[in-house]
DNA sequence: ATAAAAAAGGTGCAAGTGCAACTTGTTAAT
DNA sequence: ATTAACAAGTTGCACTTGCACCTTTTTTAT
């Protein structure tokens, strides 16, 4: 798993520091981070803490987009859309770092090693979250709630090569990913559990069409 | 909007060529492209015609996860899942360039310039791809057809700040784009028509809630 | 230890949606 | 010019889902 400052050295990473010109603010736990910061293009890695990403609906309502731990980077060109109205939260004490997106694209940084392995870093990382989205948009393209659940057993089931997975969130957390209101998917889980498909024991779902 | 190799002279473009070890593969009109190439982790650059990366679903039915045009990359890494079954189909005759994932990441590279002016647009390029990813997500959230229409239709006017947005693909598209079945995204549109929310003209829709 | 809050689990009902099966309109092919 | 293929547009119906509103269980806070 790649973190931003992987394969540097303090001394490279305080370079560059300097070089892209970044800013670290900290914030309390319920503090907004963005909006806060205004910038309209920019990067931010979280370097402690957690936080969230939250997206406000024109009836008011927020809607968890994204977690943020430690290492996460965020910003107007990965996590957010333009068209959006977004704020940012922390969830505890958190210390962001922030990175004007210009700087990293500009082909002048290009000439220092150090930069260039961040921006390798940087690049990987994206490359998971990337992986991660297109799996969520595979589930949510379901139009059944039974399908977005087999769907999502079937990818922890390739990931694991179990056949007895384990929800590491709530049932609550689980509805909002799939994007399906929680007690109809609890009567689907159930209908499942019926037809003999599946063992529910807490957050530990037993795939029982599968035999390994 | 970045391309893959902006910025690099041709005698830079060969000698990325012989860094990375690439090849280039042409592939004719309804071709398969991957799984043909069988590297578990390549990025490969489209470097001239047009392919598709169609989901495959147990029950054989086939989606359209992204269109592939001239300069789109793609890849295990960053189109495609670990956990899916998919083929990359030519819908031309298509040039393909793949680049081993591991060299790209690989920091020897980078003491090369050319590679660093490389890597950045990529970074750029998938940045781009991500913020897609991400509209697309909030709108998949929303669970009904009439939410995700508007959804659309707000973030397509924020990006053109006018009160009219044009459909690029057929209504048939639409719907799979927001993962609705065709004939009831009809039903809502004519509803929406009907309460003077809009206006249909061809694959015109004015917002008249707008007032600009 | 107790209270309060949150999550899990469940159900009736109304509304929304998918699906099938049309018709009509448009585009492409010979 | 005529046919064939595809997109647009429509409708009835069955099924699924969201929603509101419960109860029970578990977790968290005092």
């Amino acid at each position: 798993m790649t973190t931003p400052f992987q394969d540097l050295t303090k001394s490279q990473i305080n370079k560059l520091y300097d070089l892209l010109g970044v800013h670290i603010y900290t914030f309390n736990d319920n503090q907004e981070i963005l909006p806060t910061i205004k910038n309209e293009n920019i990067i931010g890695i979280i370097l402690d803490g957690y936080a969230q990403i939250l997206n406000i609906e024109y009836n008011g309502n927020e809607i968890i987009t994204e977690n943020l731990y430690k290492n996460s980077i965020f910003g107007s060109n990965i996590s957010l859309t333009n068209s959006e109205n977004y704020q940012i939260i922390a969830r505890q004490e958190t210390t962001v770092l922030v990175i004007d997106y210009d700087k990293l694209i500009n082909p002048k940084n290009l000439v220092h090693n150090y930069f260039n392995i961040f921006l390798r870093n940087l690049f990987d990382i994206i490359n998971i979250k990337f992986k991660e989205k297109n799996e969520r948009i595979k589930i949510l393209e379901k139009k059944q709630i039974r399908d977005k659940l087999l769907e999502y057993f079937e990818m922890e089931h390739k990931k694991s090569r179990l056949k007895s997975i384990y929800i590491p969130f709530s049932f609550k957390d689980l509805a909002d990913y799939l994007a399906v209101n929680r007690s109809a998917m609890f009567r689907e889980l159930k209908h499942l559990k019926d037809e003999k498909f599946i063992e529910i024991k807490n957050r530990r779902i037993t795939l029982l069409y599968k035999n390994l």
